[in-house]
RNA sequence: GGAGGGAUGGCAGAGCGGUUGAAUGCACUAGUCUUGAAAACUAGCAUGGGUUAACGCCCAUCCAGGGUUCGAAUCCCUGUCCCUCCA
């Protein structure tokens, strides 16, 4: 959410902002709405401010032992006045909250405009794309030829876009998410939590997942109308939702390794060969939570800790800024990991970290208390992925892949694979 | 499944339908005292919003949403969450 102040201070700039972030404000709506806001919230409040004088003086009234008859007869419009003043007043304020709502976040300076990811920008590229002398397969065939990746069996318990991994393949996806927990918690500073996987509305709200893109979200039916979450963003940063934080405990650093559920609605035909894009898959996650000041750092800072899993696992990728039409309702800037996979000949997202300043905090009311000043201040929210686990698994089988078929381990891993060496069939 | 109890400021915990945004304690901040610290003492200390050049004034908020009333933290209804007991 946008500061309430600007969007009526400046709500020409506002406009503009968004036309950036590819949505359109109706400045005359919203500056009718303010005309209308201020008249019927003065209104309100003087009608409120007379019934309360008036009960007070009713009740001193009735101490000293007066007559108060004829004092509720004077009192007796005024009910029903106020009562239709605040009717309005909030049918007003109601409407306005759908617009903030609904308004995404103000980029962020340095964020290029752009239509789509064609118009991304390339940062830098960090390993040495492989080259075989064989023809590399994709982790379709790979997992196939293992008898560990099984996509008619996951079609088959749920439907498409579902996938069952069984062996060392299996158990490869735990051991890397294993190991991207110790290194952020071990080498990162990050403290490990645990989080419920549904999540209530108001959470989502917090976030900015709703009330626009619903339709990308998993919801329950029945008594208890939670959604499933798609991404551990979600939980987790609602730790500090209606929360005043010591500034003394600040930065909160979280990470957190969840499943996450995406129904892909806008996604149709893309992706639909192999473990890219589904509807459940595994993740870990790193959450900042931060002062204003810290929060640009930090998002450089949290994208560094997302790369060194990559450059741990030795696997090649390249780091990209997202151009406005690319970045995501709630940020202000991001910073998407593209790690190459050989059997697309192609770099894939498999990071994506973000800066929402205090956009997210704001719909949170997450704040945390200024000593020097004794006010509360928002604080600002970074998170990225560090990393995707299913696109990481499958990084890890087409970038070390043999001739034979046959995926070696890597060191990084070798702990927690039992000394694994090779996977083969 | 049944029967009760509860939700109040950063925390703990009072609160008869009437000058209660709310006692008290802890914590915190500033000051007095002290060589310094502690203790003691004094003072301050909720959040959001409206309005104002500013001082300030005003409104809302005691889990959430409705209701009763001139007036609700206090009474009634619904929901959510916590706790205790019984099966």
């Amino acid at each position: 959410m946008l500061d309430p102040q600007l969007l009526r201070n400046d709500p020409d700039g506002v406009k503009q902002a968004m036309l950036r972030h590819g949505a359109d404000l109706d400045v005359s709506i919203l500056k009718g709405l303010e005309v209308r806001r201020k008249e019927i919230q003065v209104k309100t409040q003087t009608l409120q401010n007379e019934r309360n004088t008036r009960s007070k003086s009713i009740g001193m009234a009735k101490a000293k032992g007066e007559d108060i008859q004829p004092l509720l007869n004077s009192v007796s419009q005024l009910g029903d006045d106020l009562k239709a003043a605040e009717a309005e007043l909030n049918e007003i304020q109601a409407e306005l909250k759908d617009i903030q709502l609904s308004l995404p976040n103000i980029l962020a300076d340095d964020v290029p405009t752009g239509k789509d990811e064609e118009q991304n920008i390339e940062l830098r590229t960090w390993g040495k794309i492989p080259s075989f002398d064989f023809a590399a397969k994709d982790h379709v065939d790979l997992g196939e030829s293992l008898n560990g990746i099984d996509f008619e069996a996951g079609a088959k318990i749920a439907g498409a876009r579902f996938v069952n991994l069984s062996g060392p393949l299996a158990r490869l996806q735990r051991a890397l998410t294993q190991f991207m927990l110790d290194m952020h918690t071990d080498q990162h500073g990050y403290r490990e939590t645990y989080v419920p996987y549904m999540v209530n509305k108001e959470s989502l709200l917090g976030t900015g997942q709703l009330p626009k893109f619903e339709d990308d979200l998993f919801k329950m039916t029945g008594d208890s109308p939670y959604y499933l979450i798609p991404t551990a963003e979600v939980p987790v940063t609602n730790l500090v939702r209606d929360k005043i934080v010591e500034a003394d405990s600040l930065p909160l650093k979280f990470v957190a390794h969840t499943p996450c559920f995406r129904s892909e609605a806008g996604a149709y035909g893309r992706d639909m060969r192999g473990m890219i894009r589904q509807h459940q898959f595994e993740k870990v996650e790193l959450v900042q939570i931060v002062k204003a000041e810290d929060s640009a750092q930090a998002h450089e800072e949290l994208t560094q800790h997302a790369e060194s899993v990559l450059q741990a696992l030795n696997l090649p990728y390249r780091s990209m800024l997202l151009c406005s039409g690319d970045t995501g309702f709630s940020a202000t800037k991001t910073y998407d990991l593209e790690v190459w996979l050989p059997g697309q000949d192609s770099y894939r997202e498999i990071s994506s970290c973000s800066n929402f300043n205090d956009f997210q905090a704001r719909r949170l009311k997450a704040r945390w208390r200024n000593p020097e000043t004794g006010k509360t201040e928002l604080l600002h929210t970074v998170n990225g992925s560090g990393l995707a686990v299913g696109r990481t698994l499958i990084a890890v089988m087409e970038n070390y892949q043999q001739a034979d078929g046959s995926i070696k381990v890597p060191d990084a891993l070798k702990p927690y694979m039992g000394r694994l060496e090779v996977i083969e069939a």
